[in-house]
DNA sequence: AAATAAATGAGACTTATTCTCATTTACTGT
DNA sequence: ACAGTAAATGAGAATAAGTCTCATTTATTT
C-alpha cells in the first residue's frame, strides 16, 4: 500500500512526503467514500488538521480525488483510481455511509444525450456531471445493522 | 406576494410572522436557485442573521425549501411550490448561477428503472434522488455576460 | 553532504451556522 | 378587543470547518 501511494505520487509529480504517503494509505485503505471526519480518526493525529487539508487539495489539485457535500452537509472525499470508472453515489440518511454505483450503458448513453439537449438550451459548456440517490439502508448495510 | 406568502405559511399551519414572510417573497421573486449570501443581501438586513437561518430551518421542516451545495461549497436554497414540478440543476463555475432544468419524460423513467435497480441490489429505499449539471455558460448567462 | 525550495506543525484566524437568553410578537379563549 | 401563554425574534456569544502564518523540518537536486 505505501508502494502504491508512492506511484501515485511520484506518477502525478508530486513529492513523496510522509502526511501525502498516510493521507494516501488511510483512503485506499478504506476504498470507499469517507467524511473528511472519519478520515481524521483514521489517522489518529498523525497527520497535522492543517496539513491533512492541505494534501486533500493536492490532491485534488492532481485530479485523483473527488469532493463532495453529503446530504447532511459533511465533506465525503474519495480516490479517482484508473480503474475506478464512472460512477455516481448512494447516501444513506441513516448511518452516513455513501455508497459508489454504477448504472447502464444505455442509462449514461441516455444521459449524455440529455446533457447535449441541455447544453444548447442554455448555452452551457458542461463539462461533468453526477448523479445522487438518497435513502435509506436496510438489512445489509453494516454501519446501521 | 404577501399573500402568497402568508398562505403558503397559513397552508403548513406555521405561525405567521413578519420575518417568515419576508424571507419568502424574497424567494419567491427571486424565484431561481439563491446562495444564501445573495438572500441576505436581498434582506438588507430586515431579518436578523440568526433568524434567517432558523426561518430556513422552518421551511425546511415542512418541506418547501430544498437545500443544496454548490460546486463551490456555498450553501443554496430553493423554495419548492406545488407548481414547480420536479426538476434537476445546472451550475455555472464561473459565475457560480444555479439554474432549474427539466429533463425528459423518458430520462426519467429511465432514471427510475436504475434506482430501482439500485435499490434491489443494494438493499435500499432510495427516497430521493438529484442530477447536478456542472460547466461554463457561455454568451447568454447575464451574470457572466 | 550542502543548498534550496517545498512541505509541515501548531496554533491563530476566518467565516458559516447554531445557540443562548432576554425581549417581543402571534395566537387562543374569553 | 384583551389578557395570558407559548412561540418567535434580535443581538451577540459560541462552535466548528477550513484557511492562513510563520518558524522549523524535510525532500530533492547537485
Amino acid at each position: 500500500m505505501i508502494e502504491d501511494s508512492r506511484k501515485i505520487l511520484s506518477e502525478h509529480s508530486v513529492s513523496i512526503t510522509n502526511p501525502r504517503i498516510l493521507v494516501l494509505e488511510a483512503l485506499l485503505e478504506f476504498g470507499n467514500p469517507i467524511t473528511i471526519d472519519e478520515l481524521q480518526s483514521k489517522l489518529k493525529g498523525a497527520v497535522a488538521k492543517s496539513t491533512l487539508y492541505r494534501v486533500l487539495n493536492d490532491l485534488k489539485k492532481i485530479k485523483i480525488l473527488n469532493e463532495f457535500t453529503s446530504p447532511d452537509n459533511s465533506t465525503v472525499v474519495e480516490l479517482i483510481l484508473e480503474d475506478h470508472s464512472h460512477h455516481h453515489h448512494l447516501f444513506c440518511s441513516d448511518c452516513g455511509e455513501v455508497i459508489d454505483v454504477e448504472l447502464s450503458e444505455e442509462f449514461e448513453t441516455m444521459l449524455n444525450k440529455e446533457i447535449e439537449n441541455v447544453q444548447k438550451k442554455f448555452n452551457f459548456e458542461i463539462t461533468d456531471h453526477r448523479v445522487e440517490m438518497f435513502g435509506l439502508c436496510t438489512e445489509e448495510c453494516s454501519n446501521c445493522k
